[in-house]
DNA sequence: ATAGGGTTAG
């Protein structure tokens, strides 16, 4: 363009431009259109070369200008139509992009398959199927079905819209299929969560040659993630390596979020040391991924690394953050947290602020979480969820009532998780009935329960001595076709345990063992825990020796199980195993140990465990503790010794340490400080059944039966029939209460010793076995 | 036309 002078028709023109949208050439097209400009009306008023300056500031992302000359233009053609609606698109303006399909067909243009395409990208987008059905319908009649771009578009529509079957009989009835229309395809499925088929998709792809993209692999890794298929997602990635493919930061990401989804953290480091250019997802997927596995101190160690090269944290990383302050209970990383959304303006974002919510509940600021809940203005269904969720936690049903009834009223529909949290919240605080009526009412109103409610229902029965409706509710979410989780399995056989019920627990175990989840660590050692409380050590043992890395829990179970039945010798044998492999017993593990040895009457074995533990494995002794040597060292007469340690331990004495001294001191005819210690325990608890059945095991304990009948006289006097915790025996019409599971009594022998002299049998009433 | 990250319930 040296000279003005040289004759240059428009068409030139027009051609340059199109260069410059191929080229994406902003500077280059706007000196052509001053140029133009220049030039006179002849060019500046050239329908031809209006339509190219639309198209090519269109193509550049320039919406202001595209829109004005696009309203400037006298005659509007399907190709000026195509390029703003195209941009209205790509900007996210789904509405104006439907709009303009409505006025381009009232003037009279009708779109054709470059709009189409575009058309359905924003029917997805808004999810407006009907609209994007009638799109469809429009191209079978004009004949643009054969088109790919179409196709793989209609394909999309219908993914975005949830319709997966309209998707797959587009798919199936195109003639040609390119890439794309595969990508689309496996992509619909994955976003819809049916990872499987997805999968099915991407061989069949491959066994018909089509040369994947980067995103059929970004998409296969997404489902083999979602699937936890560890040897599907490492062939995706061996096959993108044998491909060559590029690795951008966007594969890269992708690769990087396979390995951590499915707990691999270290291929997952290797993936993301790998990426040259590491944006901020990049970072954000490794930060969230060490939060999901618990290892905080790794993620912080990322979020000061990322400071250091001077990238600011976005939303993503500080809902990481958060998160990790919440798992771990941590206030002063979540107030930090909290802090630096304040400063930079974050906490506008709904997931931040839910977060920030979850985290203060978490940290047990249920008040906190409250006031920053009431400051938010974009709540959604999470948001109130979480709410709910925190309510539910502490067992404020009430509270956790009003948020549920609230968030209706504020015009949001609660969904599964929000009717869990109603049903956990009443459970939590002893209220069976009305979580019962939750559960019939969701029903009732459409919400289906899925495998978390149904667990949380066992569980809550379960816990509140309903075992054998615990049991009857498993049945039925078998029947109501839901498949149970581990959890759902480790409550019900809680449940057998508390009830200490053989017979149903071993029903479990063979359900288990059908559905080959023996090796599941947390079943086993529900197994060993069940078998161990139901008096079956051997099977215990061989479900234990069964388990290939065990782990402190197990060991505990089964120390547990030997410590019941009298068998401190193994549990102690177990105990010096453990410590061989390097496991490090916790306070559990001696509260069990100590009472092993309390029940087998191994005293010296008893005070010498309890000395080790506080000076060697410095285990601060919890009351449970003290009671074992309390009742050790009432066994073998050293009271004085015993009330020493209870003047000088830490803790008010418990109903449990009390009659383990009351016992005593009746058999050493101390009777003056037993009859005190019987008062003292009234004026603890006058409402417990199990005091007065302390106070009868001390009278039976010195052989005097007759004041054993007077306690219990004076229990159906005060209408106190149900103790739990406790056992009975019969003898003749006599009925003696004593108590079971006690850490501080073991009369057993002893009343198998009584039971064997008048030739008679022991029965354990099975309910109370064990408290 | 297709692609990567964060918030809720056991």
């Amino acid at each position: 363009m040296e000279s003005e002078d040289l004759q240059i028709g428009p068409e030139i023109f027009g051609e340059l431009l199109q260069g410059c949208v191929y080229e994406r050439a902003i500077h280059t097209g706007q000196q052509i259109h001053a140029r133009i400009l220049k030039n006179g009306d002849f060019f500046a008023r050239n329908e031809y070369i209006d339509t190219k300056l639309v198209i090519f500031y269109a193509k550049c992302d320039v919406l202001d200008v595209a829109n004005r000359l696009f309203f400037r233009l006298r005659v509007k053609n399907v190709f000026s139509w195509a390029a703003v609606i195209g941009l209205n698109c790509r900007m996210g303006f789904n509405e104006e992009a439907l709009i303009g399909l409505v006025e381009m067909q009232q003037m009279g243009v009708f779109p054709d398959n470059f709009v189409l395409p575009n058309v359905l990208k924003a029917c997805g987008a808004l999810a407006l199927v009907g609209v994007g059905r009638a799109v469809h319908g429009y191209t079978l009649k004009v004949g643009f079905d054969g088109c790919v771009f179409v196709g793989s578009s209609l394909i999309d529509m219908y993914g975005k819209c949830g319709f997966l079957d309209d998707a797959r009989k587009v798919f199936d009835g195109m003639i040609e299929r390119n890439v794309v229309a595969w990508n689309s395809m496996i992509v619909s499925y994955v976003q819809n969560g049916i990872n499987e088929e997805a999968i099915k998709v991407f061989h069949e792809m491959r066994s018909e040659g089509i040369e994947l993209t980067r995103v059929s692999l970004m998409s296969f890794l997404s489902a083999s993630a979602n699937l936890d298929a560890l040897e599907e997602g490492k062939q995706g990635h061996a096959i993108a390596i044998i491909g060559g493919l590029e690795l951008d930061n966007i594969f890269g990401s992708s690769i990087l979020n396979f390995y951590s989804k499915v707990g691999l953290i270290e291929d997952a480091e290797l993936a993301f040391s790998i990426i040259v250019e590491k944006d901020i997802v990049t970072w954000n997927l490794l930060i969230s991924s060490y939060v999901r596995h618990g290892l905080v101190e790794k993620a912080l160690n990322m979020c000061h690394l990322m400071k250091s090269k001077n990238l600011r944290f976005d939303c993503v990383t500080l809902a990481s953050i958060l998160a990790a302050a919440a798992d771990t209970s941590n206030l002063k990383l979540g107030k930090e947290g909290h802090c630096y959304c304040i400063r930079n303006n974050l906490e506008s974002d709904v997931a931040v602020a839910s977060s920030i919510v979850d985290m203060y509940a978490k940290c047990e600021r249920i008040d906190d979480a409250k006031g920053v809940f009431n400051s938010i203005t974009n709540r959604d269904i999470v948001t109130w969820n979480i709410l709910l969720a925190a309510y539910a936690d502490f067992g404020l049903s009430g509270e956790a009532l009003r948020i549920f009834y609230q968030m209706q009223l504020e015009g949001v529909s609660p969904n599964v998780i929000s009717w869990n949290s109603v049903i956990l919240g009443f459970l939590r605080n002893g209220q069976l009935n009305e979580a019962k009526d939750m559960f019939s009412q969701m029903q009732s109103l459409g919400v289906q329960p899925n495998v978390i409610t149904w667990t949380t229902l066992i569980a809550g029965l379960a816990q509140n001595g309903h075992g054998n409706e615990a049991i009857l509710v498993f049945q039925n979410m078998q029947e109501a076709g839901i498949k149970p989780t581990a959890a759902s399995i480790t409550c019900a056989l809680s449940a057998c345990k508390d009830m200490a019920s053989l017979r149903n627990g071993r029903a479990f175990h063979g359900y288990v063992t059908r559905h080959d989840l023996c090796l599941l660590t947390p079943i086993a050692t529900s197994l060993v825990d069940m078998y161990g409380k139901c008096g079956n050590t051997h099977q215990a043992k061989r479900v234990f020796d069964m388990v290939l890395s065990k782990e402190l829990p197990l060991y505990n179970a089964m120390i547990s199980g030997y410590a019941l039945d009298g068998q401190a010798g193994e549990a102690l044998a177990l105990y010096k195993h453990l410590q061989k492999e390097g496991i490090d017993p916790d306070n559990i593990t001696f509260t069990n140990l100590l009472y092993g040895c309390n029940h087998a009457g191994l005293i010296n074995e008893g005070l010498e465990l309890f000395c080790s533990m506080i000076s060697k494995h410095r285990v601060n002794p919890s009351m449970e503790h003290y009671g074992c040597v309390v009742s050790l060292l009432c066994r073998c007469g050293n009271l004085d010794e015993a009330l020493r340690l209870v003047v000088k331990m830490p803790y008010d004495p418990d109903a449990h340490i009390i009659g383990s001294l009351l016992a005593a001191c009746r058999a050493h005819q101390e009777n003056e400080l037993a009859d005190y210690l019987s008062k003292h325990l009234l004026q603890l608890e006058p409402e417990n059944p199990g005091n007065y059945v302390a106070i009868s095991n001390a009278y039976a304990a010195a052989g005097s039966w007759n004041e054993v009948s007077k306690v219990r006289d004076l229990m159906k006097e005060k209408g106190l029939r149900k103790y739990p915790g406790c056992s009975w025996i019969q003898i003749g019409e006599e009925v003696h209460v004593f108590l079971a599971g006690d850490r501080s009594h073991s009369n057993t022998e002893e009343i198998y010793a009584i039971l064997a002299s008048l030739g008679m049998e022991m029965r354990f009433n099975a309910e109370i076995l064990h408290s």
